[in-house]
DNA sequence: TTAGGATTAG
């Protein structure tokens, strides 16, 4: 019997231990030494109620104190017993008992810091050959033992565990909280720049408060396993610290997590490293009501898509086997990946040496129409190189990209997971307990089955497999074949002309056409939005985020003059930042008669902020401009900085254009009776000539007489999508990308194209050496079921 | 220490 009572009188035990037993102090406990025939003896001071883990298991926590010590707690050591033992151990011990506990494993504790015992814990199960011997002690010596040490009454009390679970609504700065939360939003684990993995998780509860945690650990098992949004958590010991106006938690030592799926119904069954935590049947009703309050509050990730379902331009996660991989360069890596399904358009194959490849070779041969090829970048390759073939993956806001070589005329599908981890942008390894693992290898084995049994065609095997997804597809190129994908606003009497005819005519004139949209470029279309000044009818690039950054950090040099501050028109707020930097920042709010307004209907100035913190201020009011102080006024920044936010538009103004006039011209909008703060009359006041967001593409357009190329210059008509929010709006970028794979399906021949009903016009346009013809596209607009 | 959510543009 692995649990024995050994009666003991006046010290001396009538029944004696083992004699192969060796007594081991609790000084010199070592992790990974053998303990099999060593062990140690201590008195019983806190035992915790017998419990069942996650799994089912019996668990039981003793404390043991030495006893040569009896006064300091770090001479004390948890004593976490597993299984039978637990069950026995409960039934027999009591307060003050002598335990010898032999043959246990020795494992750092992770709650030594906070409870100040031992480093070290010890466990202890029937599995691992482990005995326990209880010294019970007859009434005089326990009377003995009490006179000697009156000070351990009060530690002779069944405790019971004590985790308190703080709502997200009540967290403080500085304190060390146990809490649940949902997970709204979480980056994979991946290599930070210091000595630690990092996992970025955003918990929300049903107090409605998020609070973002940055979590670190050496060690990568150590990280909560979370695998999509919608996962719930509970972290124990999470420091709370407040962090630009927010709460954030951050891992302190001896941090724990839990992990359970987020769906109800889902057995409710913990992902964790740790052998050792606590799991009761009142914390499984946290869960189940968690999930509850999830599902009607939370937009829990849906099954994740397929390859067969793929569009050009989305990002999405993808849940997959890895078949193969192989170096690339220096900045990326290549990702051989299936996931049972084929991919309807063609796909990119990375070129790479043979003998670079590692994988199953005759795998990737009879997979190499279901394979798709990823190249990740940058921070995600040393965790690429290090997955091992075979395992299963989720690839995390990977991105697909349609692309065409400069030689081909047919574009394809290219899988990027670009570099950084914004979005959650990561790789992460599902256990093949995962149930998404689970449904994938059915899949995959179904897909092996039926190449076993016929590997002579797996070409057909593929077209069975994704025979719905092919034939939706192409029922959606049949319907874009029959009728136009673009329609006319206005001309409608008029009848088409042929291109042959329009090429061998003198501009200007107009028509109406029937075409076929051969190709177009930019087929990057982030790259067709251009900025255009009405004025000079001058076009130019959108800048960049890096622009604005290095004008805002030359800004910010100057500190905001005080003596600019609350005036009639505005009120000012200024404060300085807690880093080394020490920098200034001051916000200038301006008022509607003579008050503030709701935030939403606000306009505000700023002076020294980052691109961070008017980003923001965006958020959360109507318009942000951004300015520096002089010695007797504020003044708009450089033009090659916006000179206007709205939402998530930047609004610039054309340099050569623009005289830009005293911001004190915009106490006339807002002694307006109710100001809209419209862009137009922003830039009006301020003399600023406003560039317009506009898309700049060039259409090759065919119509079986003959060719042409069409400008399309296109504020929000023809795509019924504003220029202005492309770039910022990833849902619009996707919508745009499919409208133009409807009008110009990847991969299809020009019989298979659908046509377009277009409205141009031809113009002259003369340089220094010829004059040549132009065609511009306009009066014409996406059909609406394409849309 | 690391990162502190807010896509790349290869």
């Amino acid at each position: 019997m692995p649990v024995q009572l050994l009666k003991i009188t006046e010290g001396q035990s009538e029944t004696p231990l083992p004699s192969h037993l060796q007594k081991k102090d609790l000084k010199h406990l070592e992790e990974g030494c053998d303990h099999a025939d060593k062990y140690i003896q201590g008195v019983a001071v806190l035992s915790y109620p017998l419990m069942k883990l996650g799994d089912g298991t019996d668990f039981l926590k003793v404390v043991l104190q030495d006893l040569d010590n009896l006064c300091s707690r770090i001479n004390s050591i948890n004593i976490l017993i597993y299984g039978k033992m637990a069950e026995d151990c409960a039934k027999v011990m009591r307060h003050g008992d002598i335990f010898v506990v032999a043959g246990f494993k020795v494992n750092n504790s992770p709650t030594a810091r906070e409870d100040g015992r031992h480093r070290c814990h010890l466990e202890v199960s029937e599995e691992a050959g482990s005995a326990i011997y209880v010294r019970v002690i007859l009434c005089e010596c326990l009377n003995n033992f009490f006179l000697l040490f009156p000070h351990f009454i009060m530690p002779f009390q069944f405790v019971a565990p004590k985790y308190v679970y703080t709502p997200l609504n009540h967290l403080k700065d500085g304190t060390i909280v146990n809490l649940y939360g949902v997970v709204k939003f979480f980056k994979p684990p991946y290599i930070s720049k210091g000595t630690d993995y990092c996992s970025v998780v955003t918990l929300v509860d049903p107090s409605n408060v998020k609070l973002t945690c940055t979590l670190f650990n050496g060690n990568l098992d150590s990280l909560p396993k979370i695998y999509k949004i919608g996962d719930i958590v509970r972290f124990h010991r999470i420091k709370i610290r407040e962090y630009n106006g927010q709460m954030q938690g951050i891992t302190s030592g001896g941090f724990a997590s839990l992990t359970f799926d987020g769906n109800a119904g889902a057995p409710i069954v913990p992902r964790t490293s740790s052998k050792v935590y606590t799991f009761m049947d009142e914390e499984q009703k946290t869960i189940e009501e968690l999930r509850l309050w999830a599902a009607s509050n939370i937009s829990i990730s849906g099954p994740a898509a397929k390859l067969s379902c793929v569009q050009p331009m989305l990002y999405f996660d993808l849940t997959c086997q890895l078949v193969g991989k192989a170096k690339v360069d220096g900045s990326s890596f290549l990702l051989k990946v299936w996931d049972g399904t084929k991919c309807p358009y063609p796909t990119w194959k990375v070129p790479v040496e043979a003998e670079d490849l590692e994988g199953e070779k005759a795998l990737l041969h009879q997979l190499r129409n279901l394979t798709v090829d990823i190249l990740v970048y940058d921070n995600h390759v040393q965790l690429a190189k290090s997955l091992k073939i075979g395992s299963f993956l989720r690839i995390y806001s990977l991105h697909t990209k349609q692309a065409s070589a400069d030689s081909e005329d047919v574009s394809h599908i290219e899988f990027h997971l670009h570099g950084g981890t914004g979005y959650g942008r990561g790789i992460g390894v599902l256990p093949e307990s995962n149930p998404d693992v689970k449904e994938l290898k059915v899949c995959l084995e179904s897909v092996d089955q039926a190449g076993s049994q016929n590997m002579e065609s797996t070409a057909s095997l593929e077209f069975d497999d994704t025979f719905s997804n092919v034939t939706d597809l192409e029922s959606h190129l049949q319907r874009c074949q029959q009728l136009p994908v673009t329609v006319l606003t206005d001309h409608q009497d008029l009848s088409n002309t042929e291109l042959k005819t329009i090429v061998s005519s003198t501009a200007p004139q107009q028509y109406r056409i029937r075409a076929k949209l051969r190709t177009y470029k930019p087929q990057k279309l982030h790259q067709s939005v251009k900025l255009h000044c009405s004025k000079c009818n001058s076009l130019q690039e959108v800048p960049d985020a890096d622009g604005f950054d290095l004008i805002l950090q030359g800004s910010a040099i100057t500190a905001p003059n005080p003596e600019l501050h609350n005036t009639s028109w505005y009120d000012s707020v200024m404060w300085t930042t807690q880093d080394q930097k020490q920098r200034k920042i001051a916000i200038h709010f301006v008022k509607h008669d003579e008050m503030l307004q709701q935030p939403e209907d606000t306009l505000l100035m700023i002076e020294g902020g980052t691109l961070k913190e008017i980003w923001k201020l965006t958020k959360r009011f109507n318009c942000v401009i951004p300015v520096r102080s002089t010695e007797d006024d504020l003044e708009l920044l450089d033009l090659s900085a916006p000179f206007l936010l709205q939402g998530n538009v930047k609004y610039y103004g054309c340099k050569q254009c623009s005289t830009p006039k005293p911001l004190r011209n915009l106490s006339s909008i807002a002694a307006e009776q109710r100001p809209s703060w419209e862009p137009a009359e922003i830039a009006q006041v301020l003399g600023i000539e406003l560039l317009q967001y506009v898309f700049v593409m060039k259409f090759t357009l065919v119509d079986g007489t003959g060719a042409l190329n069409a400008y399309l210059f296109d504020h929000e008509k023809f795509f019924q999508i504003p220029a202005s929010e492309i770039l910022t709006n990833n849902f619009l970028q996707e919508k745009m990308q499919m409208t133009m794979n409807t009008l110009c399906p990847p991969g299809k021949k020009l019989d298979d194209l659908p046509w377009l009903e277009c409205f141009i016009k031809s113009y002259n346009v003369r340089d220094a050496i010829k004059q040549q013809v132009y065609y511009q596209i306009f009066d014409t607009t996406v059909a609406e079921d394409v849309v």
